[in-house]
DNA sequence: CATGAATGAGCGTTCATTCAT
DNA sequence: CATGAATGAACGCTCATTCAT
């Protein structure tokens, strides 16, 4: 869990294949952090230029518009950073090679939890242009689907060999694990205020509890 | 489940406490609409007046700013339907007296189910402007713990004195299956589309075989 | 001779069928002193604006956009004050049955240099902006085509008819009188200062007896 | 009619009398080119640049500004080119010794005929920008008048005396030869599309017929 | 000399809001 | 109450110009 934080991914993945300039990282960093707090449209790029440290122009000269600057934070993420990050997850929830559905639910969840933490910002910007920009729904969608899903599902598969998982299709179920952990990361990191909720560890316990004795045979 | 539709009751409660103009109410349909549609920001005053078939003026003499209008429209929801609604759904759900745990989910989650169904608009909006406008977040938020948590946590505790119910505190019971459910929800009407969905009833069976899994004794 | 300033005819043909607002009326004058003192693309809207007395915002209330107001000025006059023109202009022309071609052409010169030297602002436009503009360049020439250099190549055979013009055929020659005469005009109203030049009523007896002597039997 | 191509005495006379160095002669060469085909306020310093093949800033240290650059083009050709061709012009066109008014009128369209298709670009980058331009409007009327009009008149005079040419002042005809011929250039090569014209000796031999017609005795 | 990243004034355009009718 | 023409602040964006390298 060591490279959780996805702006060092994103910068490794560019058109050019170059490191950012300075300029330019500075600028998607601030664009991240106002576009979070703010929301896209309520972001002036003046605003963006202001917070980071350079002309406004110089936005335009690195990425041609505004929409552009959003794509340029969220395609490359989706591209490259998600699969690579997916084959990550799963490497690490795997390494510990968990015996039972308890320990691999819960190495995931925990793995999120601590992604989604420390990716709020831009889990945010995600959920908030998601909602009415299409074309970057379903990207997310059949990224998620190819890469999270079907592994999901194919663990399921093998827990319920073992008889260790009821004995609903794969598919729903795996479905359902990614559906109610999502649906909790929302709650917890963009819907609701921090104070409603417990510590950290208590809350992974508690959804792991939930999921798990929902499919456990 | 009479009547689910917001809209209606939605029409009845003002802070004048006096009935909607024949004006005001197209005015406010327009904009659910096209709030729903486009989103709050993406959404002419101009547009939402052509669309109600009256002068773009008459919103302003009605609602003062355009942000009155988002508010007049979510506020007295959460302040006078959504309570009378927590009423309605529980009189319902415990109308048929679930004799079960997996009962009472059922009855909750299917009268939920119709009701985003049927109100799928009005909840993008909410999710939507929710996001950012933290007035709106801490409101909901509040009267969902007020009316909807408590009650659940009530029954819930019911159940558990019945041994119906795994021994984990009530409270965080009914918070995560509030939680499951709305991430059910966000996923099925506002995130995905609707082509990677079962029908209906499968797809509520099998949230409910989870959640009831997940705390049943 | 009475109407030759083709504002006023401009004023009569909008999409709408109805006289401009006053406010339209001062946009669309203020346009036309500054396009054509400086050119369509050295003329900002807020000057425009300025210059009118009114709002920046207006303009666009009215135009939507620059090259609209740019056309709104250009195509109302091609598509209708033109022809129209034209007709009055053979009407006059006509009017005092010109028995020789020299009472044809001069009485033609006459009209023309009239006009334009009332409407040298619009004149210029025209020809600034046709220049890279081809939907223009074309539009007018069809007009041009269609309107006036079939009724001077009718005249013209009339005359030939009689003896009095040379025997080269018709077209060319009507083509080369116009070509001629907008050539003189270009000179004498866009590119050569006033200073350059006699009176009018002399000009216009020199450009007639070269035209005259050029296609005289 | 060896040289007829202005670029390259464009490319002497600079006004530090140096040659140009091969970046500059790029960057007025690719001016040249996107003047003439998109007009000078439509065309960007960076295209130019990318054009030429030179660094954005390479222009601003030649020319110090874009105004700058299109005097650069326009200047030299007026103060230097324009003096030089209209001695080659003249020397070429009485090289063969017109006997006849017509010969004369003959040699100098067909000689400008030439000179205008072959520098199309230049003639409308002129007429353009001249349009609104009266320093350079000023000047290049001031040069023709004295290196071009002065010696049509005394050719006109030469041919008066003969008892071959009309009466009328010889610096009104020159001025109407020379404001006939330049309509029929505009018209040709800037104004009209080429469509519309017969081929090229044909047009020749016809504005010929007209002017020397006219001006005949 | 040459570069090109950076600049920022100025542009066309949008749109919530006002107000005379 | 209703209207819609008018407003002008604010926006995204362009591009001639500068300057450190």
């Amino acid at each position: 869990m060591k490279n959780n934080n996805i702006l060092q991914l994103l910068m490794q993945y560019t058109k050019e294949g170059t490191q950012f300039t300075d300029k330019k990282q500075r600028i998607v960093l601030a664009a991240i952090e106002l576009f979070a707090k703010k929301g896209y449209a309520n972001t002036a790029t003046s605003e963006i230029a202001k917070e980071a440290g350079v002309a406004e122009g110089t936005i335009f000269r690195h990425f041609g518009t505004k929409e552009n600057l959003l794509l340029a934070i969220l395609i490359p993420f989706i591209k490259h950073s998600l699969p690579q990050m997916a084959d990550a997850i799963f490497e690490e929830v795997l390494a510990e090679k968990p015996k039972t559905i308890e320990e691999f639910v819960r190495a995931l969840a925990t793995e999120r939890f601590m992604f989604f933490k420390e990716n709020r910002d831009l889990f945010r910007i995600f959920i908030k242009e998601m909602i009415y920009h299409d074309e970057l729904k379903n990207e997310l969608i059949s990224h998620i689907s190819e890469h999270a899903l079907s592994r999901i599902e194919q663990i399921i598969q093998d827990f319920q060999e073992k008889g260790e998982v009821i004995d609903i299709p794969a598919k729903i179920l795996s479905r359902n694990i990614f559906t109610t952990l999502l649906g909790f990361f929302l709650s917890r990191f963009v819907l609701m205020s921090d104070n409603v909720f417990l510590d950290d560890q208590r809350e992974i316990d508690y959804i792991v509890q939930i999921i798990v004795n929902g499919i456990k045979q």
